[in-house]
DNA sequence: CCCGGCATCCACCGATCGGTTGATGTCGTG
DNA sequence: CACGACATCAACCGATCGGTGGATGCCGGG
């Protein structure tokens, strides 16, 4: 029984390249492509993968949703991606592994089946990434209150403004982002939006 | 005589990609990858490649970079990148054409073909972040004074601290500042900063 | 059950920022 | 050469922000 793949990527050229890598692999078999979140899941459905290789940044539905909506139904999911930010939330998901599109074909292969295998892989400089991340249990993690009033500040509210964007006091709006700062590691609103997206943690 | 091709981009995959997608036209030759622009450069000089697809963000030299010593060498520089951004640079740096990576495979081949008759490519979407880039000659652009002060800024400098790095009087920067907040459309530093992100003038 | 995180609110103060107006000199391009 | 973009500086004012030091209530994990 041969290893079934189903490749998830919206970049034609992405699919291509990973045909080329593991389709010559004769224990490895891939048995469909999508082009983004949804149609991974249906076709996962559909087809029973045993390994669903992800990139997470796609049109319509996320990546991460995808494998939310994946675990438990029986494929692993191995992420390839670009980026080292969205390592915790993909893990949290339940994805089986992340690994890095810099990485050569042949590590590749390996990760599939050791995903396959049940193995947790993670590419080295991921893995460092997570054990910053999970260093500081809160620093850094937003909740979603204060992300809410970043992005208003971020789009050029002034506190008063984002206080009446939010129904609540201006009050609250500056306890919020002082916590925001202390979370951060800033002092002031500017340095806290580019942090911010520093960590990926506004949209890009 | 075949179309001779050189691709540079550092991802493994995606070079495997575009081989696949590539090498399979009778008339096209793929004569060499290169992982990063220093590479491309060299390679270019070597292989006298017809056409060059480029990615743009790669470590070590940077595509810009890389087109920019390539022009007039020779080849034409087809951008084949994720990001829409990046594209004024580029085309002032003596590219030929810019797609980008969500393109279909034969879309790709047809920019090739062409840009090789010396025609000039760009994906439709490109094509109106071009043109809205344009039509504010000034606006959108920073200075490079202004790009040094806003990334100070972004720091978490105040305007003082600003000052005093960029041996400036405060009065300095805060003219600087208020330029960026005209040119990019904003009201206060907070969302210079954000602006400048999404436009990918800081960093990345 | 208690602690920590979260969300909400209040008051006060000094520091900083943004807006405005105006000025000088350089530089490159048309 | 004239024009516009750039870089530099000044003074003033009101608005806003960040810091401090609280307070209340809810909820969930250990």
């Amino acid at each position: 029984m041969r290893l079934r793949l189903l490749i998830a990527d919206d970049h034609p050229i992405v699919r291509d390249g990973l045909r080329a890598a593991l389709g010559g692999e004769p224990d490895m078999e891939v048995v469909g492509e999508a082009a983004d979140g949804a149609q991974a899941v249906r076709l996962a459905a559909e087809l029973r993968p045993d390994v669903v290789l992800m990139d997470l940044r796609m049109p319509g539905m996320d990546g991460v949703s995808a494998i939310r909506e994946l675990s438990g139904t029986g494929p692993r999911v191995l992420v390839l991606t670009t980026f080292d930010t969205d390592v915790l939330p993909a893990l949290e998901a339940g994805a089986s592994g992340y690994l890095l599109k810099d990485a050569p074909p042949d590590e590749l292969v390996r990760a599939v089946r050791a995903t396959h295998e049940g193995e947790t892989v993670l590419a080295p400089s991921v893995a460092g990434r997570l054990a910053s991340d999970l260093r500081r249990p809160t620093r850094g993690r937003l909740s979603k209150r204060e992300l809410e009033v970043l992005r208003l500040v971020a789009g050029g509210a002034t506190n008063k403004e984002a206080a009446a964007e939010l129904f609540i006091s201006e009050a609250s709006v500056k306890t919020h982002l002082l916590h925001v700062y202390a979370k951060l590691d800033v002092r002031d609103r500017a340095s806290a939006v580019a942090e911010a997206y520093r960590r990926g943690l506004l949209n890009g």
